[in-house]
DNA sequence: TGATTATATTTGATTATACTCATATTATAG
DNA sequence: CTATAATATGAGTATAATCAAATATAATCA
């Protein structure tokens, strides 16, 4: 684990936005747009450069990729993750991004599932 | 507290070096130079970028500037503080670091003791 | 006071980061 | 097979971070 590396991938305000909503649920890239109203290929990277460090994992699921925070990253990094969430979870900062998660996630299941019922993004 | 400046000021190995002394001593920028073989501006600056996030603060005596970490910031940050501690005393990366911190430090009291034997940096 | 030491700050060059727009890739649906 | 949607990647640009060298400031000592 390169804890400089690690440091670098958590010290962007967006990077953090994505992590903390990863913290609460598995996400795929349009959810995390739409939800913090970002540019595709902009939450592609960072979403990049956290999986790079390790932070993050991926499953691909038919045209989806559903991002998640990594367990092993959480083993063996219990404290500092333990200190994102309770710190993220308060955090003025993230507040707006929390209500459109809560948001997106009642009006929006899931992508796939959306879709399924005849819905396009 | 603002979360993405303490994670910028701790995303540069430099700075984590520094981090890494002062958890273990109050130390002068002297000192640290020495130990880091920094050059003194090089020092002097990420310092300060330490002290600007409420990382580090400062005590000024006689000549010597005196740093230390702020016990206010080990209060509200316990668990990253301990996160910290834990990961940066056994890695690989600051070994050397802290071979050079025992070294100085039996060799060298202090800046102040060592001058006024009749020494000179 | 003048010289010296420790530290801080300015300047300018270099490198790294983050972003947008455009394009490529992959998977699905028709 | 073609069109479309989700995601990734490339190119170019703007901004930020890092560094060394030089200079400024503050404290001490002779």
């Amino acid at each position: 684990m390169n804890i400089v590396g690690v440091f670098k991938a958590l010290c962007d305000e967006n990077r953090l936005r994505i992590f903390n909503l990863l913290s609460k649920d598995t996400l795929c890239v349009c959810d995390i747009e739409a939800i913090l109203n970002m540019t595709q290929s902009n939450v592609s990277r960072h979403l990049n450069k956290l999986k790079s460090e390790g932070i993050i994992t991926y499953e691909k699921k038919a045209q989806w990729a559903y991002y998640k925070i990594d367990d092993n990253f959480i083993k063996e990094n219990k404290l500092l993750y333990d200190y994102l969430i309770s710190t993220l979870r308060n955090h003025p900062k993230f507040v707006e991004d929390n209500e459109n998660y809560k948001k997106h996630k009642e009006s929006n299941i899931s992508c796939e599932q959306f879709i399924k019922k005849g819905n396009q993004h």
